[in-house]
DNA sequence: TGTGTTCTCGTAAACGTTTACGGAAAAACG
DNA sequence: CGTTTTTCCGTAAACGTTTACGAGAACACA
């Protein structure tokens, strides 16, 4: 049985509510009783407990992290993530946060699974990943008047809530800039068919790219998919036996890259030497690629810190004394430039 | 501000301990009321607070993982553990308890990160993964009486625990077997030099194999390094220089396996060609590398669906009426023969 | 009708904290 | 020395539940 604050406050003869006081830095306490405590609790290996603290301060000390996974295949997981979580926790720790890992519902983006940690106040603020252009999960939370963040933008909910997101429309408009340079007319542009907000982002920022190099946008060279291997694999061939093929493609995910080079094997066509590939989230897996994929490498580690700052800083028991501040950041992405374009 | 029990006794005029029963399923309380109390529920979108809940039952109904970061390479991200998580999530789901993820100090295999969890009881119990072999926080979870289980065994804390661990003895035979069998006498041994668990358990099984096969196992074959690329980078070529060339390579790891297939290749050999390769942890990595890498895989979301049902069946609170039981279970590997070896 | 049993519910304590309030003692001040 | 201020601490309520206990009413039974 753990010690309690009446055990400590028995031990030492004195009123709980002094010893409470004292452990939690109060100036009402005399310097001496206060290292009477300090020490007693040390020595009875005394830590508050978290349910009577939470209680009382209403406020759970824990922040939900939601992660989505896509539908599709399950061995893939979604490595984007452990590095960006890294980072989330360890800057929560350093506010005594406790990280919860709610999963959503494969494929259906859904706020069902956050309902119950919001009904039941088992966390103080929600962290969203694999946010949607429009995303129930953000009009839920708006609605509930619960504290979130998103890593990705969307068109949900306004800006009332902060938002970390990478730079998609940058890294679009980069991409074609490469390949033009590198004497490429004909661009292929392959996204997922979900709305997840990115693609979009990326969409814009190829189109305005391509406008801007005198290029017109052939509708022919642009194709959703499946946001998996699968889908690159289906979609890739699709672009390729346009009338005017393509001598370069751009993938918005990894796993469609890996897909969509899949199929040009098939059709003897080599990355790197038949045709440029660049894609737009670089993962472990680009890397290790043969031949090895030019990426955009997003900064997951420092974001996942970032994001918790900005979530702390909008919260009211958290915020500086400046007040709560709505931050919203966009990042640019790293070019890693190997061996497929 | 959400209701409390208080809001839905005045709203039916009975007394919350009435509405807690009746919600609680307990038998005295008449079927009519209980229905009005959860209409009520319903309608005035009642749900228990948890914090509450867990002050007066004294357990928080949240399961700690504890996610040990290997040292090195940060952008790779342990994939691994994506799916795992996925399922003992899903299965903790289905009792009703959260997950609350804790990360490590990053490469330091201690418990400091689990004190705060353990002592301020913010867990009902932990899940450990990358048990080492001798390894401080089953010591410290043993001795602090906290329930845990672990993925992976261990040789700390006897068998008072839970553990759900794969295969590597049998997984270490059977490569071996399939090298043999391909015509290969000369097979090195690749394995990380930290003492997880898992690395000892591999060569344990690589040289039963071996001994059986009636091939002696030479030492200059076996070799130890980080458990990362970098690791499989350098210490590979220690293995290829050995007076009597090596034929066929195991790995004991998926990223020391990647790095040092880059090392064979910048010493001119292929693996499937000029040396067979296999891997004895499957990741994508795997899957996608070239030539594709022969590899066992775990099947990763049953493990974490099963580690989960394991632990519960350990707690008194969770376990059938037959009783609590300590189950270990270790799990075979499925090959996945690829182009490698 | 009297007695025992069953159903149903209200009362109140308890879980472990934090904190508003007030009061006694000490210190400061004139 | 009397008064005011400051310092320090104890008291008790409150957070939202669950649950042991007991009591009244209804019922069964002889």
């Amino acid at each position: 049985m753990a010690s309690s604050i009446h055990d400590l406050a028995r031990h030492l003869n004195i009123s709980i509510g002094t010893v409470s006081r004292a452990l939690n830095g109060r100036a009402d306490v005399n310097a001496e009783t206060r290292q009477r405590v300090l020490e007693a609790a040390r020595k009875l290996n005394y830590s508050p407990n978290q349910s009577g603290r939470s209680l009382r301060q209403g406020a759970t000390r824990s922040i939900a992290f939601m992660l989505q996974p896509h539908p599709g295949d399950q061995q893939y997981g979604e490595p984007f993530f452990i590095p960006f979580l890294t980072g989330l926790q360890a800057q929560l720790a350093e506010h005594d946060l406790d990280l919860m890992v709610v999963m959503g519902e494969p494929g259906q983006y859904q706020p069902e699974r956050l309902r119950r940690v919001v009904e039941t106040r088992r966390a103080d603020a929600v962290v969203l990943a694999n946010t949607r252009r429009e995303d129930d999960r953000i009009d839920y939370l708006s609605k509930a008047g619960f504290p979130f963040a998103t890593l990705g933008r969307s068109q949900s909910g306004g800006d009332t809530y902060p938002s970390l997101d990478i730079d998609f429309e940058r890294a679009g408009e980069e991409a074609v800039d490469r390949l033009v340079a590198r004497g490429h007319r004909r661009i292929a542009a392959i996204r997922p068919s979900l709305d997840l907000n990115f693609g979009y982002l990326f969409l814009d920022g190829y189109r305005k790219a391509l406008r801007r190099h005198g290029i017109e946008v052939d509708p022919g060279l642009i194709a959703d998919g499946f946001i998996n291997e699968t889908g690159g694999y289906q979609v890739t061939p699709r672009v390729m036996l346009s009338k005017d093929r393509p001598t370069a493609i751009i993938f918005n995910n990894d796993a469609m890259a890996l897909g969509g080079c899949k199929a040009l094997a098939e059709m003897g066509i080599r990355p790197g030497h038949d045709i440029a590939v660049i894609v737009i989230v670089d993962t472990p897996l680009c890397r290790y690629f043969s031949p090895a994929l030019t990426a955009f490498r997003p900064s997951l580690e420092p974001m996942g810190r970032r994001l918790a700052e900005m979530l702390l800083a909008s919260l009211p028991a958290f915020a500086g004394p400046e007040g709560t501040r709505i931050i919203r950041e966009v990042w640019p992405l790293e070019l890693v430039a190997r061996e497929s374009d």
